[in-house]
DNA sequence: CCCTCGTTGAGAGTGATTCTCACTCTCTCC
DNA sequence: GGAGAGAGTGAGAATCACTCTCAACGAGGG
């Protein structure tokens, strides 16, 4: 862990947002001004690799979020706003072993997203 | 619906892959060999648009693929081979109001993708 | 025929991400 | 208290999947 990394760590871990790498960088840069757009996404990785944030790919999934809050929980995403919000809902294993008795796939994990209006885009 | 639209329809109702953007070019082109990658682009949106197709993003999200199965169904992607099968679970109703009963969001929609390891990626 | 307009194909442009490379640190190990 | 190795960095070029621009086309209605 370098300075950087920790940097781009405290910035995901402190958002609130599920925040993409430019608004990371933008956060990075007020207190490290001088880090590399290289070096973040570089950072990004390492620590999605070695299991401290998690990346998601949401909604048409151009760009990439991340978020630093890696345990099992899912997303709604508001279709106006494009905005991210966490839910703890739990998927019944039977949903799972339904889907897994119906291909020849071990199913390990899931990814769940809703999508709909918020409260400010519904008026 | 022009003929080049016709085509890329046709090419992605008959595909079993979900294929991506360019599997379906070179699908197409075996049979309209001067269609242009922007017009395959542009079939694939109105295509989109009208919901005659659907669009889905995976894993990585990297690139789309498309779907000429447009009844709600879910899917399961080998981590292994990224190959992409169809499954139909039914999520209970109680899961999608339990996500809607923690964010103030109008939740219309859900996509619910799985992952594991296909039986060729296992041994 | 002739106009209009939606559509097309080629190629340039875009935006997010990744790669390359010279340079800099931080460790050993004398 | 250097010397060398190796990991990490920042700048900028490159990549990749798409999206835009624009001149040309072509069906259909006067
Ligand atoms: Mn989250
Ligand atoms: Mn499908
Ligand atoms: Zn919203
Ligand atoms: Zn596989």
């Amino acid at each position: 862990m370098t300075p950087q990394r920790e940097a781009v760590l405290a910035a995901v871990r402190s958002s609130r947002v599920h925040p993409s790498a430019e608004e990371i960088i933008r956060q990075v840069r007020t207190t490290s001004p001088g880090i590399g757009l290289a070096t973040v996404y570089r950072s990004l990785d390492v620590l999605v690799r070695s299991g401290r944030i998690t990346e998601l790919r949401l909604g048409d999934g151009a760009v990439a979020r991340y978020d630093g809050n890696v345990r099992r929980h899912d997303h709604v995403v508001c279709s106006g706003c494009e905005r991210v919000f966490d839910v703890e809902v739990d998927l019944p294993s039977s949903v799972v072993s339904a889907a897994g008795g119906q291909v020849d796939v071990d199913i390990d994990d899931y990814d769940l997203e809703f999508r709909g209006r918020c409260e400010r885009c519904r008026g």
